[in-house]
DNA sequence: ATGAAAGCGCTAACAA
DNA sequence: TTGTTAGCGCTTTCAT
């Protein structure tokens, strides 16, 4: 029994663990980051041990301050009530995690003042690198670019200049949902649209490509947030009218479960009497009464795309975008067959 | 126009912005931290100014090494995907931001193995706190108690040895919903529990409490997840048997979802064939067709209260437990009047 | 294979 | 009121 106990008060430090290793500071190093220089075995043992003794963990704000890197990445989504960037942040801390990187997730309620603030926020608590589902379309990335912190915009339709994106291909998804919504016979196709943000556009887009496509004449429209609220007032709103569509097509799955609801007050049935398809295919809409007919965004994918953009910055060349293909889940909502759930 | 351009690469520190001012560092800091000691006004605004041209920005790392505190906070959560963790993550973030702390929120996965894991790197990241929505009732709070960062686990039932603890009465609550239940004239109410976690027995208790007190027999009982899926398989058994229960008392909102979805495949009708009640008043709940009656948690009272705990650590004295009370929202999903919506 | 030591950017005690 | 400086714990170059 040596002397060598750990420090009364306070954490304990490598050096503790050199000193105890009867090594010096440099060695307990190369053993903790298994490089970058060779150590023998038995003398790693000795470090192991000591550290196992003394229950010596590393300093993560000190390494950080040395190496300039935090091994954190920040995400900012504009809802995390909303399943769809509750499903992206899970995936995209399981990817971080998978390689050696943590993740500040953060809100931005949709609020742009909010959105840059949180932002800069990351940037002083020096993320290596921010992803960015951004609320708006312009403001907050030319922020972005001029940040000096690697950053991807997520949930886009297209690129931007100056800066990577991933995204899916919203309007060939939209189209998709909405051409199979005529194959049913519907002709009078309701869009329930996002007020704001990414791929907004493209989705109604999408819309239209299939209403024309179709022949039919532009079915009616409204444009109303992301969220359940917004798809029951937008529901209710059109079956007010006159000539209430046969069919909608919502812009997320949260609308379609509200507008469900509308339709539930209004002693409509679906699909007999309203067919419904949306866009994102989360767990929401897998088990909302009845099932809903949804395009499913590779969440996943769309995650690991981004993770790996920001760890391994490319050097040079312009900013690239990655579009995703999204698919189409068809289900009893829109009057098809409903899908297994899953396990 | 003076010399002191920022450095060409690498970040501007605090040196730069001296040099650029004329002054010290140490009078940078003061500007910087309002303090410790006062500087002439005359001289933070030239200080503000060389930071402003300069575009300095403190270095996060450097900070927290030097003073010992990220002023971060750590959330577990079972899982991001539940709406009831997704508004307690608001909430938190909320109340730790408006006192300059960010958080990192992590998801177990309600994998006690993960949970393990990534309590130990948020004590590797060098958190301030952590807050613990656990999954388990004992394992992880040893490791709690011996990792010298203030922990405060979240919604549990009742005080636990060494730890502070918030949450809500979970049994008071259950009680008062299957009460409700026996108010509206039923006998045989079924209760859909999970099947680990904080609080389970808290509401199994309740809901025996009631229906004892209300001179029932003892209804069936299912134990499974606390998601969509356990909901609706447990509503599919409990539907499958010789004498199906007429009302419903599921231990979470996600839970009465999917029982929603069986019931409707069943051909039930809510609330004339089955009644349901359940636990969490989450939007999820409100927006459900029918809508939800639902015991509300003080989501935000209880992330104010966890966040409070951390950042002001009491000196000594006994681990505290704090206990919330629930309030019963009605709704038609029982054969109440609907609630208003929020906006 | 190992050790000594410089220095990352910051705060705050001490000096002036 | 302001300046000087030690040192937080770590990584890594340069010696040995």
């Amino acid at each position: 029994m040596t002397s060598s106990a750990p420090p009364p008060h306070g954490q304990v430090t490598r050096s503790d663990v050199a000193r105890y290793a009867g090594v010096s500071t440099a060695v307990v190093s190369y053993v903790v980051n298994a490089g970058p220089r060779p150590v023998a075995e038995a003398t790693a043992t000795r470090v192991r041990e000591a550290i196992r003794v003394l229950g010596y963990r590393p300093n993560a704000s000190a390494r950080a301050l040395r190496t300039g890197s935090t091994r954190m990445l920040g995400l900012v989504v504009p809802e995390i009530g909303n399943p769809l960037f509750a499903e992206l942040a899970v995936a995209v801390e399981q990817t971080a995690a998978r390689l050696g990187y943590a993740v500040l997730l953060v809100n931005s309620e949709s609020d742009p003042r909010l959105e840059r603030h949180l932002i800069q926020s990351l940037v002083a608590r020096q993320v290596d690198g921010i992803m960015l589902s951004t609320v708006q379309n312009g403001s907050a990335v030319v922020d972005l670019t001029t940040l000096a912190v690697p950053a991807v915009l997520l949930n886009t339709f297209e690129g931007r200049e100056g800066v990577d994106t991933v995204g899916v291909d919203a309007r060939a998804g939209a189209r998709a949902a909405v051409e199979h919504l005529i194959g049913h016979g519907h002709d009078r196709v309701a869009l329930i649209i996002g007020d704001s943000g990414e791929g907004v556009e493209a989705r109604e887009q999408g819309w239209l490509d299939a209403t024309r496509a179709g022949g039919l004449i532009d079915g009616p429209l409204v444009r109303t947030s992301f969220t359940r609220r917004g798809g029951y007032d937008a529901a209710t709103r059109l079956f007010a009218g006159p000539r209430p569509p046969s069919a909608l097509f919502a812009s997320s799955d949260l609308q379609a479960l509200g507008a469900l609801r509308a339709l539930d007050e209004l002693g409509l049935r679906v699909p007999d009497d309203v067919a419904v398809v949306c866009f994102d295919g989360t767990d929401a809409a897998d088990f909302a009464t009845p099932q809903l007919s949804t395009v499913r965004q590779p969440v996943e994918r769309m995650a690991d795309e981004a993770v790996l953009r920001l760890v391994t910055p490319r050097e040079g060349g312009p900013p690239r975008h990655s579009s995703f293909v999204p698919a189409l889940l068809t289900g009893p909502s829109c009057g098809c067959a409903a899908r297994p759930l899953d396990a």
